[in-house]
DNA sequence: CCAATTTCAGCACCACTGATATGG
DNA sequence: CCCATATCAGTGGTGCTGAAATTG
């Protein structure tokens, strides 16, 4: 119980601090989740159906934050070639320069963890490595 | 960044655990934050703007919760006998019968963690404990 | 005919802002 | 007159379900 509530409560003070540091740039933390996704993939593209897989959301809060992502062009919906039942998300150029500056802005703020030194870090990292071994968020 | 990913995704995997045990009895981990600080207090009152200060949540928020438990018959709101602008909210019988059996059944569930090892919990408290006392949501 | 992919409409929840009524 | 307390209305975000269209 201790820890669970330890889980939670550390999580509403790091994501305050992330949402923080994210809206000047007109993020979610979702949505940079997924911009992020895109930038680091192979063609800047992905298909929805395999963003929602990587990011273990529903396939409508997909379709929700891709679409808020293209209202702001920095994604651009295209169709693929080789099943047209599936629609890419691509990546723009508007994009990729708002994610990296979303990802300074996240490293300048320390992301609600400033205080702490990189061995506490290590440690908050190591431990919640067996909870999100045993959903399944890691390979 | 590692650590905050961590925290984030350590949090949807307990959260939504813990809201698959609390659903059966018509409560979110918010509301059951809410009756679980009520049932711990001495008289089994509080004041609305008390709850929303040990809970670290916006003054609207507390209101919300506090309406439907009482929607729900497991609070009452009465007036303060000092300060007839406060209202506290009070635990009803119903309320502390709910409580205790979302209680058992959060413990049933292990609040997602059920996998692990006690030593792992305490790692995870601990390791967290910093976080937690750097936001001040710790004394 | 069935399954997969995506989208849409609708609902519940949470958090916030701004305004309001009441009282200290 | 100013501040505190609680509430209400409204907005945005997230996550779900159920239904639809399109395609494999």
């Amino acid at each position: 119980m201790v820890a669970a509530v330890s889980v939670v409560r550390a999580h509403q003070i790091v994501l305050a601090a992330v949402d923080a540091a994210l809206e000047p740039h007109g993020l979610t933390f979702a949505r940079f989740e997924a911009l992020a996704l895109l930038h680091f993939s192979r063609r800047g593209a992905l298909p929805m159906g395999k963003i929602g897989e990587r990011l273990q959301v529903h396939p409508t809060s997909v379709t929700n934050a891709i679409s808020r992502l293209e209202r702001d062009g920095l994604v651009r919906r295209v169709p693929s070639d080789r099943d047209r039942r599936t629609v890419l998300a691509q990546i723009t150029p508007d994009g990729r320069e708002t994610v990296v500056a979303a990802a300074s802005a996240l490293t300048a703020a320390g992301f609600g963890l400033d205080e702490l030194p990189a061995a506490a870090l290590g440690r908050i990292h190591d431990a919640l490595l067996p909870v999100r071994r045993a959903a399944g968020d890691l390979p």
